[in-house]
DNA sequence: CTGCTCTGAGTTGTACTACAACTATAGAGG
DNA sequence: CCTCTATAGTTGTAGTACAACTCAGAGCAG
């Protein structure tokens, strides 16, 4: 039985075709369809599933591997990694804040406190490898899950990578799929961690009391390598569960 | 030209030809063969040089792509990720605290402040897996770069997987190093990450003032899923520069 | 000379086949 | 009941072939 798989994804996908299988299979193994621990079909039967070759199996399997999310034993098969739910909110994947939080079944809203074109500073310049000086879009906002704040976040875009239409979705949607609509969606991003203790931070009255953030400074990449924007984010302890897959 | 890889790499390698490849390519990435945004050599004259099939210099390089080292691009070639040097701390690969200490060019030291065989809690239990009252070995460590404290550490493991000699091996060097020699290497670990402000963490006269770490509850599994110890990490802010890459 | 298109060599992506290496299970034999 | 062995099933590696894509240079038009 065929998935009829170009068809039904050819949409919301893009990338060599393993790189279809492999976020296609990401997403049937983030939907439980197979239990924790559990074997999945061989690569024999998933290359039938799929209409595509057996390498092109492998490839999507090797990057699940390494992303921790699989385990393959020679002989044997791959089985689920046995992490519990909390896979989900892996920190090594490069994916929208609000879209997590949904996924993981609650309720995301976004606040856009300011949004404004501006010279970018020295570091930012720096940053995304251009003049100092050049106009940047730089933009603040808070994340809420379930009405309580998780998120303050500060980004900059080199603004020379964006259209006036997607600087105008960003300030109401999600950073992501605004960029994807122009296919600037970064495929990488390189981010520093730190935490920190500070009342400079957030804003609002819902800000919190403690002052203490996992703080992130993030810096994106397109495919070819050029840093689309730069932001610090910083996430409220103990609102957001972040979790690491480390693998040899 | 050959590498001549199989005889020269085999005592401290393991793991499929693959992985061996990946390894091998990643020391010769971090070790500035080719300059960041170069070109690496093609998948035809890489598997000459190791004397491999194409197919296996794929898995290698797709799986370094994954872990954000490389970029390979359909019809060109692939790409050093031009991340400047940090590559080096990357936080999602699991490896030796001191042992990447030392590559960043540092002098690391380990000091065990004890080490003793207990009960283990309903927590540890838990997450090894093991029940309730089991015999545990709990180490408590400080690791410092250069003269300063940059880590403590609480390692808690299922004394059931360990020999004596191993566990004599752990308080002298690398619990890594120690595992390796009864091939007990753990393959990939689950880690929490939170910002922790506390007193209570640290111990010593260098004991950091803020009391402000990077905290990561781990636990560390083998290939065949059985965790074998778990942990706490604080990481002393400021100290130790934690890079993380995030790819799709 | 400048700028454009097109061609072609080079590279990665996918397909197919074949076999080696390894695993897990069932069954024979003690 | 235990141990060993055979065997089917699965992943790992090799080799070949071609498709899809990139990039630089040749050639041409202006």
């Amino acid at each position: 039985m065929s998935i009829g798989f170009q068809k039904n994804l050819s949409k919301g996908t893009s990338g060599s075709l393993g790189d279809q299988v492999r976020d296609h299979l990401r997403i049937r193994i983030l939907g439980h369809e197979w239990e924790a621990g559990g074997k999945i079909p061989g690569e024999f039967e998933l290359a039938e599933q799929y209409g595509v070759a057996r390498v092109t199996i492998r490839t999507a399997l090797r990057s699940l591997e390494t992303q921790g999310l699989i385990d393959i034993r020679h002989g044997s098969g791959a089985y689920i990694a046995d992490f519990g739910d909390s896979v989900r909110a892996g920190l090594q994947e490069l994916r929208s804040i609000t879209q997590t939080i949904r996924e993981m079944g609650h309720k995301a809203e976004m606040t856009t406190r300011s949004s404004e074109v501006r010279k970018a500073t020295a570091s930012e310049a720096k940053d995304l490898q251009i003049d100092e000086g050049s106009d940047v879009l730089h933009i603040e906002r808070s994340i809420t899950a379930d009405g309580s704040v998780v998120v303050f976040s500060y980004d900059t875009f080199n603004i020379a990578e964006l259209t006036p239409s997607v600087m105008k979705r960003m300030s109401k949607g999600s950073v992501f799929t605004a960029l994807d609509s122009i296919r600037k969606h970064p495929v990488r991003a390189r981010a520093e961690i730190h935490a920190i203790s500070s009342k400079e931070v957030g804003w609002g009255r819902d800000r919190p009391r403690s002052g203490l953030y996992l703080h992130l400074r993030q810096v994106h990449y397109l495919r070819n390598g050029n840093p689309i924007f730069t932001g610090d984010t910083y996430f409220v302890e103990g609102k957001f569960q972040f979790i690491i897959h480390r693998t040899v």
